[in-house]
DNA sequence: TGTACATCAGTGAACGCGCGTTCACTGATGTAC
DNA sequence: TGTACATCAGTGAACGCGCGTTCACTGATGTAC
């Protein structure tokens, strides 16, 4: 669920005939929401099917943004902001329960990526179409991202008394397997959810592993 | 530089004004590819656009193919069995020369995305979007050269007197990996390949240096 | 409190465009006699 | 060899559609006096 801060409306509402109460940013970006799926990708997505969710007529879009591309970005800072905040609170708390950092954070994201705000379709389907502002923007989010599983994992390993190599490595691989694995995961049936929990933990474990062999590889002592 | 049986020839063709002298499917996949690009996804070519690329007129196209999504999956298929066997190449060659094979791998890899037939960009753009069909197209190729890779790793682990730990995972783990990273690597300039193929080694060799360990934990003696 | 006015979020109609698809056609090529 | 004919890969024109974008508009809301 996401925090009260990135959380926006996705309710249909319906539009009054002669004029709409006034509509917000906010209500575009929960319109497009409720447009993307699994089969619609943001970038595929019309300015008119946009303004006609969102119940207002087609030039009015323009009140709120200069084009589709300036929602598309809003829309993919929204959806990385909710994830690290989402993902970083699973870390936090697995790390004060002392159960598996890598299995809750996981867990977390699939149970993400399966609720209904959709925010995380967006930041998986996006990365590799669309404009290059577009591009931009979902590669600056992984590499928040990323960053901030950096300091994690680092923190981890010294709680274990161990060194990783090239932890920026470690967290990139991570990261990019984690969408990976998340991408094809939409167009699974949730039922597959736990057997691909499984086999992500367990690449990531792998990860983890070779990371601190080859680290205690390189300075034995 | 792909194999004569892959390959096809992407040079343009001048239409005679009255009649083509005879358009194949081959040429339509040709015309197709020289459209395809950074910029530009296979699924957002229009139908229109590849046949006047291919100097017919839009009608003659369903001559060949049903629709662009069949011309898809046809190119889809095309360009997985060219990798495949680009790939499959430079590991045997590695074998033999005893040099590192996910070195050389990567390499190869990194060379094909460069080549100017542009049939890798299909593989690594077209997975997340686009119809089913075209989905499960890619799938399908990202399936085969997995079960490629896993015999080849076994067989490299064997030769090395080591076991993995669930070579099935390891293998997905690596394939993804790479995918993903030639995605990136698409849209930087190739200047920075050198840089991307060390990272990507490097995260290729924790993966399997963490599968041998967690074999070795699991069954020690 | 009432009145005049500026602002500006929303409107409906219209534009030109590229699209996928259909239609009846044409004329070169191959085949039967 | 010559002739009649069937085949069918390619054609140009036309269709209806949804698109992004523009235009002059309207009428509720807020402000100044």
């Amino acid at each position: 669920m996401p925090s009260p801060e990135t959380a926006i409306d996705t309710t249909a509402e319906d539009a009054s005939p002669a004029r709409r109460a006034g509509i917000s940013r906010q209500d575009l970006l929960a319109a497009a929401l409720r447009l993307v799926g699994p089969h619609r990708s943001l970038s595929s997505l019309s300015l008119r099917e946009v303004a006609r969710e969102a119940g207002i007529a087609p030039n009015s879009f323009y009140r709120q943004f200069r084009d589709m591309d300036e929602l598309a970005v809003a829309l993919i800072d929204l959806a990385g902001r909710s994830l690290r905040q989402i993902i970083g609170q699973a870390r936090r708390r697995a790390l004060r329960a002392s159960s598996s950092v890598i299995r809750l954070s996981v867990e977390t994201f699939m149970e993400q990526l399966r609720a209904d705000d959709k925010l995380l379709h967006v930041l998986l389907r996006e990365g590799m179409v669309g404009s290059d502002a577009f591009k931009a923007a979902v590669e600056r989010e992984l590499t928040y991202f990323e960053d901030e599983l950096k300091v994690d994992l680092i923190r981890l390993a010294a709680a274990d008394g161990a060194t990783l190599h090239e932890p920026a490595l470690v967290s990139k691989a991570i990261t990019r397997l984690v969408f990976a694995a998340g991408a094809s995961a939409m167009d699974l049936p949730p039922a597959r959810d736990p057997e691909l929990v499984d086999q992500l933990s367990t690449m990531l474990r792998m990860i983890l592993t070779g990371s601190r062999a080859m680290a205690a590889e390189n300075a034995p002592r």
